[in-house]
RNA sequence: GGCGACGUCGCCAAGUGGUAAGGCAAGGGUCUGCAAAACCCUUAUGCGUGGGUUCAAAUCCCACCGUCGCCUCCA
């Protein structure tokens, strides 16, 4: 089968083509950083991490794009996020940016989501984003009014694609304070004018003002991936109006299809409700690494479909931890056997047609619209082949063992980004940890064999207190990190 | 009120016309000095409820019940 994507401009799952062939161009909607990131960033931003990786892993070559947006981001209050975050935090409103990047980036580094490989930033595209207005003004699908630019609505047929809403509907369920500079209330504000004392402006031919928030995406993505590019990422939430109004200003500028494919990501809950500041239950990546390793954050991700909703809790977690340390266990194991016992030659031969099998199966999961709780089900099976193998009488050989760390290493690693190269932290020291954690094993094990269990299971539990698992197998002892 | 999703084992979840993947949890067994891990076996005649279409439905249609999201800032 080849890729195919549930595309959510046609809501149907078609092939996938690229618009050059070999290329893909992507861009998702980045973080509006006044803020620190929480669990439901980092559910939406490894599902496109996987998928980027998934892309990348097929061959492709990807460009991928994620905004960060810095300005314009306009509260219901008229607030400006960012000078919100600046006012409450006493500090410039770039220091509040660039902190909260930080802060952003750290984290997604942390949960292993390779950064993308243009983030631009709205407030450094001031003049692409004037520029794209003016035309939308020229080809009278925008006017301006004291100052402010608003795009009309009603110039773009096709408005409402997207998300499926019709502007009538729209119009019976407009709230009662719509800013009466509007010709329709749905129309929506491309360049704002700055009140007097607002400190982020910028100065553009209607006046001294900021771009609205929609319009950062078109001007970006465009300025980097072209008029039409392949896939348009983000987050249901925002499909209405944020994605509705990038296509509409978009294509009514270019008159040009804006992105071919729309993927959109499923939201997530915590303990069955929406995260929010008012409810307070909002749980940042920061406190939930505190608690839970990366690769389980992901791991647990991985549990519904990328377009479900999916639930974040303290059993999920703990069930996501266990279901990782399972997967993932006999891969360590396998590289643990390779680097210390004494093997048998060969043996790849043996292996090939099941590890082919489980790629297959695998790669065709993926291409099932990325359905990754498949995928995921595919790598339990080569865990359990991996651990029939290390069981096996006689031993498997170095090859057969090297095909298993390989095809774990592409799947696990690569693609799903849930085996870390090295599992202790510090590169430098982790040889010489290893070394001595072999020592003690032989050291026990000669206590094992004159019966002396007394100091077997001291050092067994010394070792457990310092985050060392042991475990007796019929050829030696393995160990790993808790 | 409008639009849209969804309801599958104790929990999570895949499956969208051909006779119920997988994970977590639980029970039994093998192995083991003990422990842990691993391996084997067991756990949904049924997929919210009631009708209908079909040789065949969790999958299609209708009705009802329930949960959630969006419609306003949100990934």
């Amino acid at each position: 089968m080849p890729l195919t994507i549930y595309n959510f401009l046609t809501r149907h799952q078609e092939e996938f083509k690229p618009l050059v062939e070999g290329r893909v161009h992507i861009y998702v909607c980045g973080p509006t950083v006044y803020d620190h990131a929480h669990i439901g960033h980092a559910r939406n931003y490894i599902s496109f991490d996987v998928i980027v990786r998934y892309l990348r892993y097929l061959g492709y070559r990807v460009r991928y794009v994620q905004n960060i947006t810095d300005v314009g981001h306009i509260l219901d209050t008229g607030e400006d996020r960012i000078l919100k975050g600046a006012a409450r935090e006493r500090l410039e409103p770039m220091e509040v940016v660039e902190r909260y990047q930080r802060s952003y980036f750290e984290d997604m580094d942390a949960l292993g989501v390779q950064r993308p490989d243009i983030s631009p930033r709205a407030s450094a595209h001031i003049p692409e984003q004037i520029e794209m207005i003016k035309t939308l003004i020229a080809k009278g699908h925008a006017y301006e009014v004291n100052g402010s630019v608003y795009f009309d609505v009603s110039s773009f047929s096709k408005y409402g694609k997207l998300s499926g809403r019709r502007v009538e509907e729209l119009e019976e369920g407009a709230r009662v304070a719509v800013r009466e500079e509007k010709r329709h209330p749905e129309d929506f504000a491309l360049w704002k004018k700055a009140p007097e004392e607002h400190i982020l402006k910028w100065p553009s031919p209607w006046s001294w003002g900021y771009p609205g928030w929609h319009i950062e995406c078109s001007a970006m993505a465009t300025k980097y991936l072209g008029e039409t590019f392949d896939i348009h990422g983000g987050g249901v939430d925002n499909i209405f109006p944020h994605n509705e109004c990038e296509i509409a200003q978009s294509e009514a500028a270019t008159g040009k299809p804006f992105a071919k494919y729309w993927v959109l990501g499923g939201s997530l809950t915590l303990n069955g409700v929406k995260m929010s500041k008012s409810l307070g239950n909002v749980l940042t990546i920061k406190d939930a690494l505190r608690r839970w390793r990366p690769e389980a954050i992901r791991f647990f991700t991985y549990s519904a479909h990328y377009r479900s909703p999916i639930d974040f809790s303290e059993q999920a977690l703990e069930a996501a931890t266990r279901g990782w340390e399972r997967a993932i266990g006999p891969a360590l194991a396998v590289r643990e056997h390779l680097r210390s016992s004494a093997l048998p030659e060969g043996g790849a031969d043996d292996v090939a047609p099941a590890l082919a099998d489980i790629k297959h199966r695998f790669i065709e999961a993926m291409n099932d619209d990325f359905n990754i709780p498949v995928a995921v089900s595919v790598l339990f099976e080569l865990s359990k082949l991996t651990n029939t193998l290390l069981a096996a009488e006689p031993p498997a050989g170095r090859r057969a063992l090297e095909a298993v760390a390989a095809l774990y290493s592409e799947l696990a690693g690569q693609v799903l980004g849930i085996l870390p190269e090295r599992i202790s932290a510090n590169g430098a020291n982790a040889e010489r940890e290893a070394g001595l954690i072999r020592l003690l094993i032989e050291l026990r094990a000669e206590a094992r064999a004159r019966k002396d269990f007394a100091t077997s299971d001291r050092i067994r539990e010394r070792l457990k207190a310092l985050g060392v698992i042991l475990e007796d197998g019929r050829d030696g002892t393995n160990w790993k990190f808790a």
